[in-house]
DNA sequence: GGGAACACTAAACGGGAATCACTCAGCCGT
DNA sequence: ACGGCTGAGTGATTCCCGTTTAGTGTTCCC
């Protein structure tokens, strides 16, 4: 975050001992805990006990508790738009671009069930919509991402109905569904989730894009 | 509010709630609070104050916080089931008993967002799994009526791909993944939700369903 | 009249997030 | 060499949460 004023010539002061480990530390622990045990699980006082400090000691490093929890999602949501970016630049059809990025999105998901959980389930409750800021930007990002390819089917005339948005929109929302059910309802009889994704993809895309 | 003048002798105490009068007005101001504070806002505290007793007094009626909000979500999940009822005794073609059903979920949750995040979005974190059972099994049998015209469907030839089951799952998740959206992301820059609830709804029983 | 059952209360507990007042160590310019 | 500044760290405290405990007043029945 913010680098505060650095002497230009020397470091500004050498930092004590581990201290400019500190912040990394506890952004360790706390991704561990965070996703071992979900937002609620992710305690200050648990985080502080795992490295070994007072838990007002995190206050020195973080301005809440959320931002802590923001940070460690935005790496992994950038982990994800590293991932569209990616399939973007792949010289393949549109439509299999879109696939792949919604298999990929899925796939995410479904590895990062508590942070997916607080960034697109919205902690809505539990966490101020400020604070969240930064990392629905990055969403939004990943959405504009994904966007491009359905732009693009649409510009090729393929598009069954509906406005490039609203088929964006529909794909994506489609697929969030599924994988938010998948997550928060683990204990459903679901049918096999590969199999799920295979038929969400299929219908949407059948539904929405002509061959 | 409620002038509650103590005499100085008697007691402070507010009378008596005749039995089963108090447990609909604590009901009563819980899902007033509730609808609109959500979750986390609805305290036992301000629930207590809202009705004009302690927060103790709330165990009389209740076990905890979690049995009143179950409630509350109960009464209203029962009222979708109705509906679906209602729409599954209705002599028109399955694929249009689907459609029916699914608008009606969707509305449902458009209009009761509250109650949908606490049951469909899993306030997983927030609720323990047996206390949330009574409500998830009546979200089961909402998902059981409206897989009856999905069977129905398949037993005509008329599903794509898929079994029946599959479908039912995706069908489901896909609608309860742009309501979700909708609900826990409104400050978004949505297409206008009533065209893309169609574009979904057109969208998925094109894909999966024949003509 | 005397219990017993009931509806209710105040006070407290433990655990969360966050703040306050403070200490302490190291680096600075003089 | 030294006093001052600063950033890291702490324990105590505040406030709110759900929940528990022990006790109080009312009513009903025998």
């Amino acid at each position: 975050m913010t680098v505060v004023l650095k002497k230009p010539q020397k470091s500004a002061r050498k930092p004590k001992g581990d201290g400019h480990m500190r912040r990394g530390e506890i952004l360790a622990a706390a991704e561990k805990i965070f996703i071992a045990e979900g937002y609620a699980g992710a305690t200050i006082r648990k985080i502080a006990d795992a490295v070994g400090v007072s838990s007002t000691a995190l206050y020195m490093h973080f301005r809440d508790k959320d931002q802590i929890l923001m940070e460690i999602s935005s790496g992994a949501i950038e982990r994800l738009l590293d991932l569209n970016t990616q399939i973007a630049s792949r010289p393949v059809d549109p439509v299999a671009r879109v696939r792949l990025m919604l298999e990929a999105y899925m796939k995410f998901a479904l590895d990062n069930p508590n942070t997916y959980q607080l960034v697109f389930c919205g902690g809505g409750d539990q966490i101020s919509p400020d604070k969240i800021a930064d990392v629905l930007a990055l969403g939004d990002r990943c959405f504009e991402k994904f966007s491009e390819p359905v732009h693009d089917i649409a510009a090729r005339g393929r598009l069954r109905s509906g406005s490039p948005v609203e088929a964006a929109e529909v794909l994506w929302s489609g697929c969030h569904g599924l994988v938010s059910l998948l997550i928060t309802k683990p204990s459903r009889g679901w049918s096999n989730p590969d199999q799920l994704m295979k038929v969400m993809l299929d219908g949407l895309l059948h539904g929405l894009v002509t061959d």
